[in-house]
DNA sequence: GGCACCCAGCTGTCTATACAGCTACGGTAA
DNA sequence: TTACCGTAGCTGTATAGACAGCTGGGTGCC
């Protein structure tokens, strides 16, 4: 029997409080000295407690001014998307590429415009299959800014991933996804070895470095040996600890 | 100018010396006493400082043992998955839901298993078709367990989603998704209006509340009509406060 | 050698106190 | 009436000290 910690207590009780109406949405919460009297607690007790519900957003804080009970947003969640390497290596399987296409090209109007290049400007275009074990995992397609990752035509795909290598020359400080279901086309069904017009998962992801865009990669994966999954708490602060 | 507060300034140096490579994978930390002692502070603040390091998967602590620097994860990114209610309200288009199914059933044995449930055990069962503007965009296959949602078969799904009616009886705490695609079969498709093996994106979400699992949802959106986007930065521990 | 036991060291939590920065409110002076 | 300013109350951060639970290694006994 573990006891329950007191700040852990406090969590739940200001949870219910919300979750039962008591306090709805905008209320002005009890002050940490009041709540510290009330739970007959010290106040950085009180304050571990509050911290940790503002970091999960249910609650926001203003200096000055007192704690207020926060718009709920409790029902989205959250899907990680790994590369793909660090995704069969977890498995403890076998990673491959193969390099299908490395050149600068003329990248589609709506991608130079993602990477923030002027219509017609040249940018470094790869495709790559991953493979897992050999069985297809990956096609993916991507247009890099040259001025961000020179070298990135010279490299050898087969050691390091383009994802290892711009993170490396340009390290990511921010991503953008956007996941996507369709069809495969002829052109991608070869490359996976499935039938055309099977379900695939597309996710189409942009880099940015420092604010700059840095790359756009159109990953597309089979859905009959492919799934994203994620776990995510609300509590981002409680959920390890072993 | 605000001064930079201690405990950041330990955060950053930590993660400093995990990216130069001072620390690799796996390396043991120094202590929470070994760094009050270097930064000259109290071992509170390196606490403070480490607790969020690990909530934030830098590091990895053992209560015992130490701590030690986590595999990283910094290729990885997320995409937020709302509910749909939200998300049809937030292009400002009307939501409206169909209710095809709600009755007490007896789940399959992955979803009885999912839920925690004793094989051959009730649960109640729910198929909503929501649409967006008159459009179908989702076909919501809900399994929930009784004794954390009792009235669940009385609720007007027209009102409130199942989604809001169970954030209301059993506030979320936690949420698990996987992200796959199919090709929809005849019955799908003709819930979302559209032809029968066209790509569809499925979210299996399940849910907890206080550790335990309330829910388990199959969400199938059309391919063609709709997408899972994302913006993450990569320090997500950082990014409130204001 | 094998086993039980103890202890040092680590993280997790809590306390009582302190000070800084900020905001809202109210009283005072022009 | 208006402008100003002081103050009370709030959150944010930091400290030194304390105790608990856990783990791993070493010691000593059988």
């Amino acid at each position: 029997m573990s006891r329950e910690t007191a700040y852990r207590v406090i969590k739940r009780s200001i949870r219910e409080g919300i979750a039962s109406g008591e306090w709805p949405v905008g209320a002005l919460l009890p002050s940490e000295p009041a709540l510290s009297a009330t739970f007959r607690v010290s106040r950085m007790t009180v304050n571990r407690a509050m911290r940790e519900l503002a970091a999960e957003r249910y609650i926001r804080r203003v200096p000055g001014v007192g704690t207020f009970v926060a718009e709920p947003v409790a029902q989205s969640g959250l899907v990680e998307i790994r590369n793909i390497a660090d995704e069969i290596a977890a498995r403890g399987h076998v990673h491959r590429a193969v390099v299908l296409r490395l050149a600068e090209a003329e990248p589609p109007a709506p991608v130079a415009s993602d990477l923030g290049l002027a219509p017609g400007a040249p940018a470094y275009h790869s495709i790559l299959v991953h493979e897992e074990n050999g069985v297809p995992l990956q096609v993916e397609d991507r247009y890099v800014r040259p001025d961000q990752a020179p070298g990135y035509l010279e490299q050898d795909f087969l050691k390091a991933t383009p994802n290892e290598f711009l993170s490396r020359v340009a390290p990511l400080s921010e991503a953008e996804h956007v996941v996507s279901a369709i069809n495969a086309d002829p052109v991608i069904a070869a490359h996976l070895r499935i039938r055309a017009g099977e379900a695939c998962l597309r996710v189409t992801r942009r880099t940015f470095s420092g604010g700059q865009p840095v790359s756009v990669a159109e990953l597309t994966y089979p859905g009959s040996r492919f799934r994203l999954g994620g776990r995510f708490g609300a509590h981002p602060m409680e959920r390890d600890h072993g």
